[in-house]
DNA sequence: CTGAAAGCGCTAACAG
DNA sequence: CTGTTAGCGCTTTCAG
C-alpha cells in the first residue's frame, strides 16, 4: 500500500508529522540581506553538515537594518517547529533577541561575536586586526591605515584593538587620520582612500572587507597610486573577489565554510543535550594568503 | 487573555494552523547553489513583492548538478504546505519535474526559459545574444567571438542563435573558432581567451556572463592585450561585478529584480485562479549599459 | 503482528 | 457575542 501510494505521487504532510512528533529535522538560517558576499560560503558549510546528519535547511532573509523585518523573518522560523536557528552576520534588536531566547529553540550566531553570553561562532576579530597589521609591519611598512571599519560594534572594535596592538608593539603611534571608519562596503573603501588622498604618507592599508579593499584599490588607481608599488593593501575576508581583481588581493581569510559546519554541530549538541548550550563561543582560526597587492 | 499570552512569549504553532487551514502564506524559492551572483537580486525582488502581499519567503539551496540533491530540496518544500514554489536558474531532472507537477503547488521557473509549456519568467535570450553582438557590430567590429556559452541547453542555444542572426544580418560569416563554449564561469572565460590567443583576429568578444567576462578580461591582460584598445568585451548579466572591475564592463543587463517580482505575481495569480496557469511564459526586457570595456 | 483509537495545536462551524 | 465541538493528517499507544 505504501508503495502504491508512492506511485500515485503521495506526499507526506510534514506539517502534520511535526505537529504530532513535536520535533522537526529542519535547521533555519536567518541571513542579513545586506550584500555580504561570504554568506554563500557559510550556507555551503551549513548545507553540507546538515545533509550529513539528515537535516534539511531553509533560509530566510532579513534586512539587518530594520527591526520589523528582522521580526518577521524570525517569526517565520520560530512559529514552525524548526530544530535550530543559525543567524548569519546579523545583529538582532533587543526585542527580537528576547523573542528568540524565549522560543526555546536552540540558536547560534555565525560570523559575528558579541559581548554577552549568547552562543556564537566567528573568527577572532582581534587576531584579524592584529595579523593584518603585523603582516604589513613585517614587510617594512610603518605608516598603515585602517579603512572602512565600523569602530563601535563588537567586530570593528576588536579589529581596531588588534590593529592598535600591532602598531603599539612596533612603537608606531597612529595618526587619527589613519583610521577611516565606514560600513565595510565598496563605497566605504573608496571614501577612505579619497580621504587619505593622492599625497598620503601611508604605504600600507588594512581594508575592513574584500569589497572595501576593492573600493580602495580602484580609488587608488584613480588617484594615480600604483598597488602594490606605491601602496600595499591587505584585505579582510578572503572571498573569491580577491582573486578576480587585478592585482589579486592579499587577504586575512576567514574560514566561513567551517563556521557553517560548526554552527550545525552547535545546534545538534543543544538538541541532544537538551541544554541551552550557553557560553559556547567558538573562534575559528584565520589564515593569511599573500597575493599581489602587498609588498 | 490573548494579550496576556503574548506577554508570556506565546507563539502560534504555524504547523497546526496550516494543517487545519490547508493553506499557508509562505512562498518557497529553490536556488541552485551554483555560484550565480545574480540570485541575490532575484531574491530581493521576490522578498519585496512577497512582503507587499503579506507572504513569507523561505529559500532552500540545491546543487543543480545532482538529481538527488534537487529531490531533497524539492521535498523540503513540497512536503509542507507552501503556497507556491519559485525555481531560480535551476534545470530540474525529469523525475523531479514530474514530482513538482504532481504536487499541485503553483510553481514558476525564474531566469531560465524552456522548450516545453512550463511557466517561466526570464530574459529573451535570443534578444540578449542579438543585442550584444549588434552593439559590437555597430561600433565597427566585424570579427566577434562568443565566449564561455553552453551551446546545448535552451539558454545558450538561444543566445548563440541571436549572435548568429546579428552576424548574418551584417553579412559576417563566423569562423568556428570564434565560438568557445563553456559553463559561464570565470574559468570558462579565461579558457576561451586563452583559446583565442594573443594574436587573435577578434576585436570584440561577447562573454556569456559577468564572471566569464572578467575571466576573459584578466586573461587578455595576461596576454598583453589592452581592453578596450586592442579588444572590446561586452558582458551578459550586468551585476555589480561589472562596476568593480577595471575597466568597468559594458553589459547587456538583465532585470533580475523584476523577475523575482513577476514570479511572485505569477504564483499569486495561480492561487487566486486555482488554475495551473500553464503557458505563462513571460519575457523581461534587457538593457545595454555602455561602460569602459568597449570601443 | 495488525487494526482501532487517542490526540498533537489549532480553526471553523455551530450552539447557547 | 462567547463557549463548545469536530477534525485537519499524521504517529503512537493500546487492545485484539
Amino acid at each position: 500500500m505504501k508503495a502504491a501510494a508512492r506511485e500515485l505521487g503521495y506526499k507526506k504532510n510534514q506539517a502534520a508529522v511535526e505537529l504530532v512528533k513535536k520535533q522537526s529535522n529542519v535547521i533555519a538560517a536567518v541571513v542579513s540581506s545586506v550584500k555580504t558576499n561570504f554568506a554563500g560560503q557559510i550556507i555551503d558549510g551549513i548545507q553540507s553538515e546538515a545533509s550529513k546528519h539528515g537535516y534539511n535547511l531553509i533560509v530566510v532573509y532579513s534586512n539587518s537594518a530594520s527591526a520589523e523585518e528582522q521580526r518577521k523573518a524570525l517569526l517565520t522560523v520560530i512559529e514552525r517547529p524548526v530544530m535550530g536557528i543559525l543567524l548569519l552576520s546579523i545583529a538582532l534588536s533587543d526585542d527580537n533577541l528576547k523573542m528568540l531566547k524565549e522560543s526555546d529553540i536552540p540558536y547560534c550566531f555565525l560570523s559575528m561575536g558579541f559581548d554577552d553570553d549568547r552562543p556564537f561562532v566567528s573568527s577572532d576579530d582581534m587576531e584579524i586586526g592584529y595579523e593584518a597589521t603585523k603582516f604589513l609591519i613585517d614587510k617594512g611598512h610603518r605608516k598603515i591605515g585602517l579603512a572602512a571599519i565600523d569602530k563601535y560594534p563588537y567586530t570593528g572594535r576588536l579589529r581596531l584593538a588588534g590593529y592598535s596592538k600591532a602598531l603599539n608593539e612596533a612603537n608606531i603611534v597612529p595618526d587619527n587620520s589613519w583610521i577611516q571608519s565606514g560600513d565595510y562596503s565598496y563605497t566605504a573603501g573608496e571614501s577612505a582612500m579619497k580621504a587619505y588622498g593622492k599625497d598620503t604618507d601611508l604605504t600600507g592599508i588594512v581594508a575592513a572587507s574584500d569589497m572595501a579593499a576593492i573600493g580602495a584599490l580602484n580609488e587608488a588607481r584613480n588617484l594615480g597610486l600604483r598597488v602594490p608599488d606605491d601602496l600595499s593593501i591587505i584585505s579582510i575576508d578572503g572571498t573569491e573577489m580577491c582573486q578576480i581583481v587585478q592585482p589579486q588581493l592579499t587577504s586575512v581569510s576567514q574560514d566561513f565554510y567551517k563556521m557553517g559546519v560548526v554552527g550545525v554541530q552547535r545546534i545538534e549538541e543543544s538538541v541532544v543535550n537538551k541544554t541551552a548550550s550557553k557560553d559556547h563561543q567558538q573562534l575559528i582560526p584565520v589564515h593569511i594568503y599573500e597575493r599581489d597587492s602587498t609588498k
